[in-house]
RNA sequence: GCCCCCGUAGCCCAAUCGGUAGAGGCAGGUCCCUUAAAAGGAUCACAGUACGGGUUCGAAUCCCGUCGGGGGCACCA
């Protein structure tokens, strides 16, 4: 093999070449501020145009590994978008921050000793290397880290403002803490007891207020975690009960700790889905997880207590024959009969010894009688009460009405326990199941019978409010937000403890309280299965720091610094806001720029439009974290005034992943997965057959392709070009290295065709067009733009090949001016670098990024004539050039005369003739 | 178990309203260029849309069922 280097044409664009023109464009874009996007007022202010756009990705968290070709592909993406809006003249904020805080530069300073801030820095140096290298238009003044002391100051004052503020139910709003004291002081809302407000201890006050804080602390059972030394919040335990990160089991415990009272917003979070351009999918998961069903509150008698439970069935009332409470229900100690004691006690320990995992995998109904009875108030009969784990504690009431004929939990556990069966709803015709809970007329059911269910919930509610028995009622599965974490590497709470263990708030004048350093950043980690641990947080043994002395308006005073920190979303709920005002001091973010960047648009996203960010590209797996915590702060901020919007994201976008294969050895053993070569339908490592599977990238996996490889082997715009042209953008597919040619190829064909090879002069005519060329130039414009706009880069990306296949065949001397400028402009987007360096060959001053993009000329969209396919019985037999404006009965008549089909009609009448104008003719005989 | 999404050439993927199944790329065949190879150019082939029914003048597209793949939820009353 010949490696003569003077083979090759000097000016040919390799890989090498890409590389000095990439360097330079960067250099370019870095020098000239390029991508900075101004702000109406402030430190970044500028000339705005009212065109705006805000293109935001999910921003990462630098990890160690660095970053794979699967990363890249969200943020090439949203890149692409916002290229494409700037060339149109938007003015476009686009940049990317880190999201920094986090478990494993914590893990990773706990087994070097290193400090996580350092580790961190670095992993995002090595990913701001790595992005740069990728040509992404960010405006790097913008970018922020969420562990930046200036940053996460304003992730405190946020804190502070939910915790002074109440969910006012009438308002269905926010409001500050300070109107709710004011009612308290006026008796206008009454405390507690008939006291008066003055009267109570400071810290009676703030037990009160606590009981209303947007942000408070409770003594509840929580998910520890013995394994990661830290509690979760419910959205971080899986479905079996483990943790998500780490997957070590969960366990429930009792634990004074921070919450956030999300539930209060759960209505706004569901109904408010419906104003947002998202994906149905994370919608549907988001309404699942809220969980927001509509039933009845019912209490039942049990001697002088009540027993009240949640049902979405209150029409099948009459046939509740037994009730459960959950084996932790309050009540049961009160009611259960002395004899039955001792068999409960038993019941309740083996029940809170069971792990969630047994819970899931073992549905067997157990349970026991406590020797109670309860008054059905609809018919005034006994029914007997039992204990059950079946019945959460954490659900509704921790209480059930059983009714075993319409649900099949109740039916097992009645006919394990040999209990009666009512049924109340009329099972549909060869009904063979046992639970029935189809609809149908109610049967057994009093004043009921005959009624649909939705008439007789609705006449049973009414019956049970008339007779004071219950109310029609909402229950949701959302649970609040436990928000402390115990780790070192988190924002620290804004808070201080007096020697009462009150929480206060400290003055805005004291943020940021920074985190201190410490010798050891490890939480105390625990034998995973044991659940009779602790939380230890590092910070509590930095005992300088936790206690300090400060005047908090009544004289100096010791007090004591919160030890916990705040969960690594918290960061992440709010950045959109800080993009737009980076460098404010004196706010989060200034009003007037917020309103400019992300208030509502009605004018042009229609009357509800709820404002936020207008692209937000990220993977599916933040449906539920992430964007759920970052809507409820977005609407407590809204509330309080501090926001013009009320929803973060107006439009969100899913990204698909790169995926890989891997392939592993006869003994399971994974090997390099780019030395394994294909024959014959084998896969063969070393001429030893292996084993292939598809899946993730991962170190681990012997998979990993990098960004870095990529842009050296093909040039950076290469690889954007490959990644966009895989498939539309929600779709994962293969990562497949060989197929990168492709669009290296592509790549060198137009630079080809717009540059001589062996000296770099340009091989640019001015040449008039042919009207054909026009035609598809035009035609390739308006395509490229509306495929550009709906996030179809893919086929943008194939039209633009064809469009240069075609000046490749018919100006093989060189190429029209006009063809060679519409096209280096419309490849700007998707290959910024080698676009702006044939821009400036083409004689063009600075850079293409502002534009302008090429606008499609009509006169060359409308065709003269056009070619009909004509069908006879729906297969096509011939075709006829007709003229564009011929009217229908001309194109019927033009299509009947042409020879194939007029033999095949041969005479006869058709029944039908179907012109379709532009498209095609069916003949029916 | 319940809900949602997806099955188009060997592979990745196109196909506005139901209207000629093919834009583009990889891999493959033939030819040109070349001492040869690479690169390049020209050109060709390949599926009838997972399967079975239905609606329609006409179905990849709409409806029903089956199979296969992916995802979400899961004792939430």
């Amino acid at each position: 093999m010949s490696t003569d280097a003077a083979e090759i044409p000097a000016f040919r664009y390799t890989a090498e070449l890409a590389n000095q023109i990439e360097e330079r464009w960067q250099r370019y874009w870095e020098d000239h501020g390029t991508y900075h996007a101004p702000n109406p007022v402030g430190p970044l202010k500028g000339d705005v145009p009212a065109d705006k756009l805000f293109v935001q990705d999910m921003f990462p968290y630098p990890s160690g590994a660095g970053l794979h070709v699967g990363h890249p592909l969200g943020f090439i993406g949203t890149d692409v978008f916002a290229r494409y809006h700037r060339m149109n003249g938007r003015n476009v904020l686009h940049t990317m921050g880190f999201d920094a805080f986090g478990l494993p530069a914590e893990q990773y300073a706990v087994q070097t000793g290193q400090h996580p801030r350092k580790t961190t820095e670095d992993n995002i140096n090595t990913y701001l290397r790595q992005i740069r290298r990728l040509g992404l238009g960010h405006d790097e003044r913008r970018r922020i880290s969420t562990i930046d002391p200036e940053y996460y100051k304003w992730t405190q004052w946020i804190f502070l403002q939910i915790f002074n503020s109440w969910y006012d139910p009438d308002a269905r709003k926010a409001r500050p803490i300070a109107e709710l004291i004011s009612q308290f002081e006026s008796g206008e809302r009454e405390v507690e007891g008939g006291r008066t407000w003055s009267e109570l201890s400071f810290a009676d006050q703030q037990r009160i207020l606590g009981e209303f804080r947007l942000a408070y602390m409770s003594e509840a059972p929580v998910n520890w975690c013995p394994g990661l030394g830290t509690v979760l919040a419910n959205e971080e335990v899986t479905a079996d009960g483990r943790s998500e990160r780490g997957n070590f089991p969960v366990f429930r415990k009792s634990l004074r700790q921070w919450m956030m009272r999300i539930t209060a917003y759960s209505d706004r979070l569901i109904d408010d889905l419906d104003r947002l351009d998202w994906p149905d999918k994370v919608k549907a998961m988001q309404r699942n997880w809220i969980g927001r069903s509509h039933g009845a509150r019912v209490r039942f008698a049990v001697g002088d207590e009540n027993i009240e439970v949640f049902t979405t069935r209150p029409d099948t009332l009459f046939g509740a024959t037994y009730m459960v409470l959950a084996p932790e229900h309050e009540l049961v100690d009160k009611i259960a009969a002395p004899d039955r004691v001792a068999d409960v006690a038993a019941y309740r320990r083996a029940a809170s010894l069971k792990s969630e995992l047994d819970r899931q995998e073992n549905k067997e109904k157990t349970g026991v009688f406590i020797g109670a009875y309860a008054t059905n108030p609809v018919n005034g009969k006994e029914i007997p009460v039992y204990i059950a784990d079946y019945v959460l504690m954490g659900y509704g009431t921790g209480a059930i009405m059983a009714v075993p004929g319409q649900d099949q939990r109740d039916w097992d556990f009645a006919k394990k326990f040999d209990l009666p069966i009512i049924r109340t709803v009329q099972p549909s015709e060869g009904f063979e199941g046992e639970a029935y809970t189809g609809d149908g007329p109610a049967v057994n059911s009093g004043f009921l019978d005959g009624m649909a269910i939705d008439d007789a919930k609705k006449t049973m509610i009414g019956w049970l409010e008339e007779n004071g028995h219950g109310h029609g009622t909402v229950q949701f599965k959302l649970r609040d937000w436990l928000f402390s974490r115990q780790r070192y590497w988190g924002e620290p709470f804004p808070v201080v403890y007096d020697e009462a263990g009150t929480a206060i708030a400290l003055p805005e004048s004291m943020l940021p309280i920074e985190l201190p350093e410490v010798d050891d950043y490890s939480p105390r980690t625990f034998d995973p299965e044991d659940a009779d641990t602790e939380p230890s947080p590092p910070l509590s043994r930095a005992t300088e720091w936790m206690t300090v002395e400060l005047d908090l308006g009544d004289g100096l005073k010791t007090y004591r610094r919160d030890t916990n920190t705040m969960p690594n979303w918290a960061g992440s709920c709010w950045y959109q806001l800080r993009y737009v005002d980076p460098v404010e001091t004196e706010r989060f973010v200034n009003p007037e720029n917020e309103q400019y960047w992300l208030g509502p648009r009605t004018a042009e996203h229609g009357p509800t439009d709820p404002g936020g960010v207008d692209l937000y590209i990220g993977g599916v797996e933040h449906a539920v974290l992430h964007l759920l915590y970052s809507r409820f702060w977005q609407k407590v901020l809204f509330d309080l005034g501090h926001l013009s919007g009320d929803e973060p994201y107006r439009r969100l976008f899913n990204q698909g992943y790169i995926q890989a294969y891997a392939y592993r050895d006869p003994r399971g053993v994974h090997v390099p997965a780019d030395e394994v070569v294909e024959a014959d339908g084998k896969y063969l490592y070393n001429g030893e057959e292996v084993t292939r599977e598809y899946g993730k990238m991962g170190k681990s996996l012997k998979n990993v392709v990098t960004p870095d490889e990529m842009c050296e082997r093909y040039g950076a715009d290469t690889f954007r070009f490959y990644e966009m042209s895989m498939g539309p953008m929600d779709v994962s597919r293969p990562w497949a290295t060989k197929d990168v040619v492709g669009a290296q190829r592509f790549m060198q064909r137009l630079w080809r065709n717009l540059v001589e090879e062996t000296d770099g002069s340009l091989r640019v005519t001015d040449e008039e067009p042919s009207v054909e060329a026009l035609r598809l130039l035009h035609k390739t414009i308006a395509g490229v733009h509306d495929d550009y706009a709906n996030l179809r880069y893919n086929t943008a990306g194939a039209k633009l090949i064809e469009l240069n296949n075609y000046v490749t065949k018919h100006y093989a001397s060189g190429t029209p001016r006009a063809l060679a400028e519409a096209m280096v402009l419309m490849l700007a987007p998707q290959a910024p670098h080698v676009a702006e360096e044939l821009w400036s060959k083409l004689g063009h001053e600075g850079s293409l990024a502002h534009g302008p993009f090429p606008k499609a000329d009509e006169q060359y969209l409308v065709e003269d004539t056009v070619e009909y396919p004509i069908q006879v019985n729906g297969k096509v037999r011939s075709r006829v050039v007709v003229s564009a404006s011929a009217a229908q009965d001309e194109i019927k008549a033009a299509a009947l005369a042409e020879e194939k089909i007029a033999e095949l009609v041969a005479g006869g009448e058709p029944r039908k003739v179907i012109v379709v104008p532009g498209r095609l003719v069916n003949i029916v005989l």
